[in-house]
DNA sequence: TATATATTATTAATATGTTAATTAAAATCC
DNA sequence: GGATTTTAATTAACATATTAATAATATATA
């Protein structure tokens, strides 16, 4: 029990339980959920992001962009624009009136990131995010699901 | 962008990303999925358990718990038992159907977790653990709702 | 070039998260 | 003892996650 509530994967769940409600009290009351946040977080440091683009760089899963996408359009905060080269891909990129949030949202996010930050202390923080960074990529050890194919001799051809 | 991708709600979400698909590929291989093995995983070590108590230990929010023990009550993997000194509580427990999984699925999720541990230097394992020990403790030093009590003196009613 | 294959976005179906409201039962207060 | 306030579970409404399938377009290949 101790051991399951203690687990890596229910300490990393705890973590956000623990953080996040402090920064979506922050987005309601602009409006906007954590993930529409998110969106417009990425859009606000670059023109425009395809859908795949964004989906990389806010982890929210393409199907559930489509609609967060959706429902930031309805609100005039972004537009969709059809790539004329591929027409396959889309696009997004704020309106001026979600620019605009930018400097509504973003100093009380700040500010609430640096006293999360400043409540821990700097070598706890520092192992901690090396810590994340280390486990994001043990699936280059482990995810190797199972030897595929052997493609060990060769390397270059 | 760098500065939003690497902050530390992303870098958790990128982790529980990371490690979260090798486990459900178990739960589903049992017809499972993940919060539903959580619940189970509870019940597995004690006899029985309030929905309060289950929503604490899977942290799954109450009202998605509902749901969940509803559609495993469905498959008779637990059940539901209304506490007769206090009626406003349910005691969940499993059946003998749902005591019969854990040895089928537990022996791969141990092994799987054991792995992933082991993918991960010593010292970089127990820094993480320390470090989200300290986060969900912050709350304590932070959580305080700003001074709810005191409203400005009297400003006017 | 016609066909097969791969890629991007989207839809579909089901399960869960989030917040607020509701119901029933207990505990508290007068 | 009856009104008031809490508490546990549930419902409601909306947004998102997960997985599989689909449509449209692009690329590769014979």
């Amino acid at each position: 029990m101790l051991e399951f509530e203690h687990s890596l994967p229910m300490m990393l769940y705890r973590a956000i339980d623990t953080i996040l409600p402090r920064f979506r009290r922050i987005f309601s009351e602009f409006g906007l959920t954590e993930t529409q946040w998110r969106v417009l977080r990425v859009l606000w440091d670059r023109q425009s992001a395809t859908l795949k683009e964004l989906a990389a760089a806010t982890l929210i899963p393409a199907p559930s962009l489509v609609g967060v996408v959706d429902r930031l359009a309805q609100q005039s905060l972004v537009e969709r624009v059809r790539d004329e080269n591929d027409r396959r891909q889309v696009f997004i990129l704020a309106t001026t009136k979600g620019r605009k949030l930018e400097a509504q949202v973003s100093p009380a996010v700040e500010d609430t990131y640096r006293e999360m930050q400043q409540s821990l202390n700097l070598d706890t923080w520092q192992a901690l995010m090396t810590g994340l960074e280390a486990l994001t990529q043990i699936s280059d050890t482990l995810d190797t699901p199972r030897p595929v194919s052997p493609p060990p001799l060769n390397e270059k051809s």
